[in-house]
Parts: structure tokens; C-alpha cells; sequence
DNA sequence: TATTGTTATACTCTATAACTATA
DNA sequence: TATAGTTATAGAGTATAACAATA
């Protein structure tokens, strides 16, 4: 199917690369309580044991009423464990749990193994360029 | 915040990166009916005029419930027209209006400030390169 | 029997607003 | 007064399944 003149616009060949990148990612992950929109979310715990709801929204960019059900989840999955703040009594702490450790883990093993066929597609001595002008999209763009 | 590993993945950056373009582009449309959603639908009826709901689905790999109210809105807001099929009863063939064809060029046009704003950031002499790539990524990826 | 399109329904993900409890 | 989190609710956008009309 013939989409003209979009056919060379960067911004939609962005969008077309990332479906196909994240289709295929999601794909081999499998199991649902590793889905790739929780990847984001158990890496900032991981690297941020302690963090508030507050913090975590801010940093995967959610409205706290959408971190809620989220964590939720996670916590039925026994992925995280939710602790009260002892420094303010209205908040909550963030923990990884040893399965959410597990699950992480796994979650980055099917991501390095996904971007082994990325860089083969990009090639090794291109990928540096391509990351950097993705970032520059990322940071610059406004 | 440090997302450690994930950084300096190129398909974690390619959603970044689309994920900043898409918004950018999503802001700067403004007008309901200009939905950046219905870009690829509007392009597709223009340069495949007569086709029917099934044909779009295929070209846009949606299933036909989801083209159904997809179309129906389009056709509320005047962008498009709704044709029996005279070979095939069973079908409706999708034809854009005059204002459909406008909105169609609006949104066009929006697309190319857009990607001069994404050339200048890639830079002229580097663009083929990574159009390239974003490309082989879409298509070679599995 | 198979296909086109519609409808009913449901699921995911997101947000806004109103609320409780703290600060 | 302001903030952390919860809940109720709603709106996109998607799909599956059952259906009517037609092939």
C-alpha cells in the first residue's frame, strides 16, 4: 500500500521502526506479568529501592490515579512490595521483591537479546550514530 | 532518573524518540478532526479512492470492528463519504470529501514543519543514512 | 460455506475530579 | 492550604464473537 509522500518523512518511519521494534519485543517476552509496559517501572524501583508512588509517576511520566492501579497490579503479581513511609505517614515506599528481582532480570535478558538483532540489522559501526541522533530526537525535540 | 542498562538500547531509544516525536506532532494538529491517527486512514482513501472498509483494515492492520466506528467518525465529521459498492452488495467503498481532502493537506502540511524540525536535528548529510535504518528496522525485523 | 460490515461487549491504558489522611 | 494516595468515572483505541446480508 502506497502511502506517498509519509513514505520519507523521519517522524513516520520512526513510528513504523518502534511498532515493529516493540511488537516484536513484546512478543518474545511472553509471560504477563512481564510485559514491557512494567520494564520502565521494576528498572526505576530497581535502581531507586525506597521510591514514593509520587517519584515513580514522575519518572515513568504518570498521573499518580494511573500509578495506583499499576503498582497494584504489580504487587498482586508479588513482583513489588509496598511499605509505609516512616518519614511521612502518607506516603508509600516502593521495594522489589526477589521475584521482581527474578522478573526484571529476565525482562533484560529478552532485552539484550532483542537489541543483538537490532544492532545486527543497524551494524556496529553505525549504531553509535544512530543512538546518538535518536537521543538528540528525545532530548531536542520541542 | 538513570534507567541504567536500558539507555543505551537502541529499541528503548527508538520509543523515546517516537515517543517525543508523536506528542510534538500530536500538540501542533490541535484540531480534533486533524488527529494524527487519522492521517495514515485519510492518506490511504486519497490515494486509493473507491476502495472498501475491508481494504483499509488490511492497508492500516486493523480488524473491521475496529474500522467500522473509525470510518463512521470520519464520515460525522464530514471527511469522508460512505458509497454502496455496485459489484458487491456486501461492501462499502470509501471515497474523501472535498473537506476531507483538505484536512488531508492540513494535516500534510503539518507533517513537513514537523520533519524540517527533525531534519535540522538530524542534520541534512546524515538524513538518508538514517532513514535507512529506521526503515531496514521495520522491515527485516522479527 | 465464506466474506463484508455492524453490533455488543470487554479489555487496556490513560486522565480528571473528588475524597481521605496526613503535612 | 498543599500533598500522597485512592477511588469513581470516563474516554480513547483496540479486539473477539455473534449476527445479517450477500457471495
Amino acid at each position: 500500500m502506497d502511502l506517498g509522500p509519509l513514505e520519507d518523512f523521519v517522524g513516520f518511519n520512526l513510528r513504523l521502526a518502534q511498532d515493529a521494534s516493540f511488537q516484536v519485543f513484546a512478543q518474545h517476552t511472553g509471560e504477563p506479568h512481564l510485559r514491557p509496559g512494567r520494564f520502565a517501572s521494576l528498572m526505576v524501583i530497581h535502581r531507586n529501592p525506597g521510591l514514593t508512588q509520587r517519584d515513580l509517576g514522575q519518572a515513568i511520566a504518570r498521573d499518580k490515579s494511573s500509578v495506583t492501579p499499576l503498582v497494584k497490579a504489580m504487587e498482586q503479581d508479588g513482583l513489588v512490595e509496598r511499605r509505609p513511609s516512616p518519614e511521612d505517614r502518607r506516603s508509600v515506599t516502593l521495594w522489589l521483591t526477589e521475584s521482581g528481582e527474578k522478573a526484571l532480570q529476565s525482562l533484560l535478558a529478552h532485552a539484550r537479546e532483542h537489541d543483538r538483532k537490532l544492532d545486527e540489522l543497524v551494524g556496529l559501526e553505525r549504531k553509535a550514530e544512530f543512538l546518538r541522533l535518536l537521543k538528540k530526537i528525545t532530548a531536542e525535540l520541542k
